[in-house]
DNA sequence: TTATTGATCAACCTTTCGGTTGTTTAAGGC
DNA sequence: GCCTTAAACAACCGAAAGGTTGATCAATAA
């Protein structure tokens, strides 16, 4: 389980290391759209944005249905969620670690009766 | 401006999209570590972890100060935060639709006297 | 000064990524 | 049936990623 997380995450940090895909994130977060409708704005070609879905898809961002001969994608929030819970696992825990720290300085500059580096 | 926002996005999504990087993130979110201390638990040489180093310090996901012949990693939450930022954006967007949809189904169900798809 | 320790630099190798062109599949429209 | 359209498949290419070994630099300790 611990593996299949990690290469869960690998696949969507670098799914969203990447500026089109990023943007078909963005266009995809107003309703889905057909493969076709994702690679209009892009100066590259049609088949180009289908292997940056398919990054997508493997990573579980986005999912595809059919719709007669359309596929449209879909984005599928849960795992960005995923991915933010990640983040603020660590991000959370060095923040608090400041908070202490500034609390710690601020007590011994309280109780050794001196100014702190306080750059006021 | 932007340009520059597409750039360390790129590099910090990219960082986090290895498993010993998001190993050093989670050591550093206990405090800071030489290269020597995060290089220990892998299997890898130290070159290679100094590499990883170099790739999460481009991306300013952590920095560098010296202490003597030592220099010492530490986390930047603010980066960390600035793709929570980005994630939810789109996540919560996203979100907020699927309640808009759930709402609207549930409106016509209602105008319509019939029973909707609900599964119960 | 010399040796030791912590860490980077440099070259090289293999694999993967992002892109192309060209071909095939699948579903509708006529 | 045939033709058009949406999309995937396949082979290929250049660039970059992740790893190695070996040499070098910088700061301390002897």
């Amino acid at each position: 389980m611990d593996t299949g997380d990690d290469e869960l995450l690998d696949s969507a940090f670098l799914a969203l290391a990447d500026p089109v895909r990023r943007r078909i994130i963005a266009r995809l977060s107003r309703g889905p759209a057909t493969v076709n409708e994702l690679a209009e704005p892009f100066a590259i070609t049609k088949q180009a944005v289908s292997k940056h879905i398919q990054v997508l898809e493997q990573a579980q961002l986005v999912t595809r249905t059919r719709d007669a001969q359309r596929r449209p994608v879909h984005l599928n929030p849960a795992r960005l969620e995923a991915l933010t819970a990640w983040i603020d696992q660590y991000r959370l825990v060095r923040e608090e670690q400041f908070r202490s720290l500034d609390a710690v300085l601020r007590s011994n500059a309280a109780a050794s009766g001196k100014q702190a580096k306080d750059p006021s």
